[in-house]
Order: C-alpha cells, then structure tokens, then sequence
DNA sequence: TATGAATGAGCCTTCATTCAT
DNA sequence: AATGAATGAAGGCTCATTCAT
C-alpha cells in the first residue's frame, strides 16, 4: 500500500488513509484516531497539517478533484456534436467510473451530491459547472438552437443522469445484480451505450420542438 | 401533559422529528437529545421505543418506504408498452419528487443509495426489486423480446438514471441553478419529457441490435 | 469532610471539591477529571449539572458570594458613624476572613478581583457596589459631607485596602512571617485596630479639607 | 531575516511578548505558540532559549522586578520619619502604579500575590522584605518604639494595604467606576493623602498604646 | 544557532445508554 | 409506562516539548 520507493510524507499518508475511511464509513463515522492509526502518524499530525478534520477533508476533496481533472479533462472541441458528445459521455465515464483515480472517491462524491459540505460548493464552481456547460453546447448543437431552452436543459440532464447513476448509485445496483463497469473496455461499452440511446432520444425530442 | 385526542402518540412524534433531523443533518450528526427536545419527550424514549438510535432509523426508514409505495404503486399493468412506460415513469417521479411524503424522504434515501445501511438492503428487496422487474418487463416489450439482455438492462439503468438523477443529485443541480420539479404539474411535463427521450433512445438502441 | 447525616447531593459534592481546586490551582489548571475524582462523581456529571466547566465556576462563586453575604450582611445603619464604621470593619473582616465559608473562597476571589471573569463583573454589582455605598455613606458622616468628594472617596478605599490587603496578598503576608488572623477574637483585635486608624486618619483629613 | 542593529534579541522579544500575553491572559492560557507569533519567532525558540515555559515565566518576573527595583529605589534613609514615610509612599506608589515599566507588571504581580509561583518566593525574599523592612523602621520612629509591635507591624500593613489595594484591586475600583491614577500627578496626589492618612493614624494608635 | 515537523499526553465535551424510581 | 439523573467511552483538539536537520 506504500510505495517503499518514495517515503510518502506524513500529509499524503493522511489524505490516503482518510479518503478511505471516509469513503467507506463517512465523514462523522471516522474518527481522526482511526485515520492516523491507519497512516502509521501520530494523532496530532492532523491538526498540525491541516488544522482540522475538515480541513483535512477539504484537502482530500481538492486533490481528488484535481487528479481526475487533470487525467480525463474535458472541455469544448471541435468537430460534428455526435462525435463531441461520444467523446464527451466517453471521458465523463472515465472521470467517474475509471481506476485513474481511489476506489473510494466515488463514494465520497456520491454522499457529497446528496448531502454537499461547504467545500463542495467551491468544487461544484470549479468542476461541475464548465463541465455542464461543455455538454449544455454539445447538446445545443444537437438541437439547432442557440438557446439553453428548458429542452437542451432537460436533454443535458437526461445524459448526466444516465452517467452518474452507475456512480450514485452503485450499492443498489449492485444489491440488484448488475455488475458495474470497471474495466476500461467495460466502461467504453456503457459509453457507447448512453451516447447512442441520448443522440436517439434527442433526434425525437427536436422532432417535437421542430413541431412545436 | 400530553392531550390523547390530538398530538400523535410519543413514537410517533419521535419518528416525525428524527425523520427530518437525520435527512437534515445525517444518522451521526443527530443526537437522541436532539430528536427528543424537538419531538417533546424524555430522553430516554428512544431507547424505550425503539431500543436504539439504529432502531429508530429502520423505524423511520420502513415507515417512509410504506407510505411512498402505498401512495403510488408500481405494479405490472396491461396495454401497449409506450404507455406503460410513460406510467411508470410518472408514478415512479411522483413517488420520489412528489409532495406525499415529508420532504426529507429524499435525501434519506439518496444517502442510502450512496451508502446504504443493513436496514436498507431489506428494502431494496422490498421495493426496488419488484420496480426494477417492472420496469424490465415493460422494456422488454419495447424491444421486442423476451430475455434480459444486456440491452434491455443498459435501458432500463439509463431511464431509472434519468429520473433518480433529480433525487440524488439535487443540491448539485440546484447549485448549478436549474430548478427541480416539485409541483405536480412540472413533475409530468419532466415525466413527459423522460419518457419521449426513452422511447426513442430504445428505438434506436433497437435498431442497432435488430442490425447487429 | 462530607457530613454523614446528610447525602450531599451530587451537584454539591462537585461544587464543594471543585471550589478547593480551583483555589488551589486556578482554574484552568484544574482539570475536570480532578474535580470529579474528588466529588467521587462520573466524569460527565459537571457538563449535566452545570453544562460547562465554566457554568460550574459561576455556580460556585454565586453560591460562596450568596453564603458569604447572608452569613454577615452589611447594610446601612443608625446610629453614630464611628460606631457604624466600627461594625462594618468588624462585618467585612469577618465576611473576608472568618469561617464562616471555606478557606478557599478568599483565594479565589483575590483571584477574581486582580483579573476578573465575565460571571465576576455580575458579583461586584451585586455585592461590592452595595457594600462599597453604605461605607461611603459612613465615612460622608465621618467628615460632615453630603457628596462623594474625592477625599471620601479616597478614604473609603483606605479603609477598604486595608481590610482586603490581608486577604488578597495573604501568601506574601504569610511569606513575611506575620500571622494572618484567623480566629474571631484576632480577627475582632484587627478590626479595632484598622476602626482606630481610620478614624484618626479621617479626623486629619477632614482638618485639612476644613483648612482649606 | 533579522535586523540585527533596529529590534531586539530573539530573547528580548520573546520575553515582552510573553509579558504582556502572561499579564492579560494567564500563564495557563498563553501558549507557547501564542508567545512565538506574537514575538515573530519559531514555536521552539521558547524552549531554546528559557528551557522551559516556566523558565520564560521566571525571567520575566525577574527582569520586571530588577527594572523596578533600580527605577525605584527603596532604602532606609535619615531625616524626620514623617517625611521619610512620605518618601517611602511615593516611591512605592510611582513603583507599583508608574508607567517606568510595562502596563502589565501589576497585573502579573498581583495575581503572584494571590496565588504565588515558586519563582516568586525568591523575589519577595530579594524585594518584599526589604521594602517592608524600610516601612517598619519608619513606623517604630513614628510610634516612638525600637522593637516590632503587634502595633508596628499592623500599621505598616495598614500602609502597605493602602497602596497595593490600587495595584491588587484595580479592576474592581474600575468596576465601580472609580478613576485610577496614572499621571505622575494623580499618584503623587494619591500619595499625599496616604501619607497625610497614615500619619494621623499613628498619632491615634501611639496615643492608644500611651494610655494602655 | 535555529528551525519546524512530529510527538503523545491531556484537555473539555458530547454521546448513546442504563437504572432506580 | 415513563422519567431524568448518572454513566463511561470516545470524540476532536491543543498543548508543551523533542529531535533530526
């Protein structure tokens, strides 16, 4: 679990140890004990490099968010919004489902969604919203329109719905019987999947708005 | 003290003021002090009618499930299968965004889904399996078979993810400053709009597997 | 040290030994666990029964001042001033210095008078002032004034320094090798002596206040 | 980092910092940490320098008493003792109430009278006595005695108590809303009638002990 | 000489729970 | 049936101090 090649700081054996825990039992469920017990550090070790059990919270947050940016970015591109959106639904996938980053990150953002800390709210600025709108464009140009109509919203959601349920709601699925995708080739065939069933569900809603 | 004719019982006065107190601020964050100062009992009641904190959480939790499946049931109907679709999806919405049940429910249950309890898988087997096999025999016939394929179940994921997206990720989608249904009246129109998108995702997704 | 006859409820014995410690060591050299290890009382009982560690302190110093203040009242009087500034001597020595409270309480409240917490500045309202204004009503007659000139003032804090010196620098006094008085009959010797000096140093005074 | 011809020593810094945080909040309640920040010096310069909290505490008190001792002088000197003890009450007021040392040596004083240090002890050995010596030889020429009567030594306490009260009690005289004096002139005024106070008090208590 | 990361003891407090009434 | 005083474990955090550098 500790790579003998580099000593791992003190810091960094904290956040690892803690993203863990709290993933696995929350934030209140995890005590700054365990955590440190687990880092191999002493107690105070918390508090003197991140001054808080919510500062280390914060931390982890931070640089969780920052690898999987870094690793699967998404922005706005050129080229036909089909092939925009694949890319888009196959990267956002990646992001949130792929190893590129802690097991347990997933369950961190999902009790985040529900139930947002005041450092998420930063996150949600920095992250969630150039991606929504890197989609809200994808999905304008699907439609014809220039407008962030109630239906480019909706369709926007439809799409981000469909992506996120595999990671919200994983536990349930899996109480179910579905396996989640977690190979790379596994994640791209359920990307293949939500592209193909949103450029079709969309290709009927603009029927309806060209109607209307 | 306590007038019989008109204040609820002591339990269940307990299990309203938990009930919110534990979506507002998590099962840890609530202490039994607080629950019982604001459900204007002894402290010792909890223990008393529930022998615990945990069981008044399952108390609360099969209570809420209870009223939402009693309120809008999901069971296997007759008819062609667009409409039927279209039922499920709206009874399915109003059963999570409608206003019959406290408001709270949702965040307690997309705090399940994230990271569900030993009280919650009993529910899952109770309610979000036979919902889940509906949606599944109704997906079925739109696709003209009889097996659940992959397909079939990639669908049914993508429209349970469609709808369960405005439940768990409601403070998100909130931040990012899009309105979530709550009237009666812009639940359909979502419902509406989840369907179509549905339907003519699947008949694509079945022109790829007819082709296939 | 605790009266067999009677149970000394719990908040008692708490206040009884937390008062001894927190003269003994200040108060926040004294631990919470101390003070229960000393009443034989859980850990947990101070914030029950006081809420705080603070709460406690006030608790106790509202019930020492309380005690103190019934024990040797000191209101205003008839009869000549001499003899009234005889009695409050004689009362105040004794409210500072006699048995009639426990040993402690002189420290904590030189304590509180050199650097005062926020539950003393209410104490001094209620205690100090009054006794401060039947003093400066004594010494008014003493020197044939109705108002409060400086000079009555400043002969009022004469008076008062001398009383409290033997309490509030009682380890330095000890330290000088002089006995403090403790008994009734060495603490009535003081207060005659103090009653004599005051006299005639107000007697030349008011002279010169006369000269002038 | 460090101008070494414009500021203080680390020492030097640390130790007016630790003056001035000790006197307003404590020893208890300063910290360490408090103490280095404030002197602009690293967390473990404290202990570098003074070994050990305590051992900062120790030289502060020192240094505070060597400036006032020096600043102030107190010695037996010739003349009438009328005058002498005029001398002694000014330069014993100008010491514990003039501004030729920090704002907050009374305080740190005061609260050593109340509950004394080990470190104090040596300090009134080195300052208390000798001063109190001086007063008690004034006294006996006053009262006309060679030996240390009960009488001389509860009139020298009478003074001493006269003039610490202003020191010891401060925040109770603000309290009642009583100016203490500051300016040279203040504390000489204050002075005189101590002095003025204190010689008529003699003249009372020498005629009682005439007459026993 | 001086640093600052790291330590471990100890702090006050809150918690769910129990038990005599 | 219901109370509330009392319990003891555990919580987050701060502290003075040390030690490798």
């Amino acid at each position: 679990m500790m790579n003998p090649l580099t000593t791992n700081a003190t810091p960094d054996r904290i956040m690892d140890a803690a993203g863990e825990l709290f993933a696995e039992n929350g934030f209140r469920q995890t005590s700054i004990r365990d955590i440190c017990a687990h880092a191999n550090v002493n107690i105070a070790a918390v508090n003197y490099h991140f001054r808080d059990k919510e500062g280390l919270y914060e931390a982890i947050l931070q640089r969780s968010f920052d690898k999987c940016v870094n690793c699967y970015p998404i922005v706005a591109t050129d080229g036909p919004p089909e092939e925009r959106l694949a890319i888009f639904v196959r990267m956002f996938l990646l992001r949130i489902l792929g190893s590129g980053q802690p097991a347990w990150h997933g369950k961190l953002m999902a009790a985040e969604m529900a139930n947002p800390t005041a450092a998420f709210s930063k996150l949600v600025e920095q992250a969630a919203r150039p991606t929504h709108n890197v989609l809200l464009g994808i999905v304008r140009d699907l439609m014809h329109t220039t407008e962030n109509t109630y239906q480019v919203e909706a369709v926007a959601l439809s799409i981000m719905g469909q992506c996120l349920f595999y990671k919200h709601s994983r536990p349930v699925i899996e109480l179910l019987g579905i396996p989640i995708p977690v190979t790379q080739s596994e994640i791209e065939s359920l990307a293949e999947h939500i592209t193909q069933f949103s450029l079709d569900g969309i290709s009927g809603v603009r029927a309806v708005v060209a109607h209307a």
